[in-house]
DNA sequence: ACTATATATGAATACATGTTCACATGATCA
DNA sequence: TGATCATGTGAACATGTATTCATATATAGT
């Protein structure tokens, strides 16, 4: 998917020519892979959705199942199904089951940290 | 743009009944509002794209130009200015402008670290 | 077995977003 | 002034994603 200029070495990109060599180089040989980088993006996309965010954060204090999150989000529950699952997926929640209800909880020890970290961040 | 069921008090919701009200009512307390949850999943979001988080690695050492990005992360200048565009909007990188080139450095200290934690959290 | 309740999930929909293309802007130099 | 280079930007396009709707699954109780 990525598109390379390709005339012998790589001193022309986007059809025009590298500026400054070696500070081109340099933040080539430090760049994570692709594959790593691609992560993390991901990562971050977790926490790009206030709908997500609110969950982990009602999860902060106690573990809770699906009803109680639709009450305190004010959303229906297939929705936040849907966001369940995609937190399960990345490991930010577990759950067990207790008869009908299912009780949600963290399962990472860094998302309070990295919440609280943008939410300062953001105050400012 | 959220849909409230409001039959008295918040007793019904998503067609169905709280079943701990006292931990509905907590997580309902802490919750930040909701302009700030937005505020944070919109500061995740900005780091929940690969071409951005590889801008801003290749700013972790110096400022740089336009066309040097687009050697880099092997990508149109157009494009790359677009996300510039985001970033610069979002405060994290200002600019210079010498002549012609424009260039490019970090405007927030937090960045690397932000970045840096996710990584730990990803190489996992 | 039948009903009711709690949760999960596929499909459809609406909306957001990243990249490309074409072109505009701004600056330097002849 | 005209040409050229570096960068910015609007519109089109394709893709991704959150929510809703309808329905499925799972468990408990009768």
């Amino acid at each position: 998917m990525n598109k390379k200029a390709g005339k012998g070495k790589n001193a022309e990109v986007c059809s025009r020519s590298i500026i400054h060599v070696d500070i081109v180089r340099r933040a080539e040989k430090s760049l994570p892979s692709h594959e790593i980088l691609f992560d993390v993006a991901d990562f971050f996309k977790i926490f790009g959705d206030s709908t997500r965010i609110k969950i982990l954060w009602s999860l902060f204090f106690s573990e809770m199942c699906v009803c109680d999150m639709c009450a305190v989000l004010r959303m229906e529950q297939s929705a936040v199904s849907h966001q369940l699952r995609i937190l399960k997926q990345s490991r930010l929640v577990k759950y067990r089951r207790d008869g009908k209800v299912v009780y949600y909880s963290l399962d990472d020890d860094h998302v309070k940290a990295i919440i609280n970290q943008a939410l300062e961040h953001v105050k400012e």
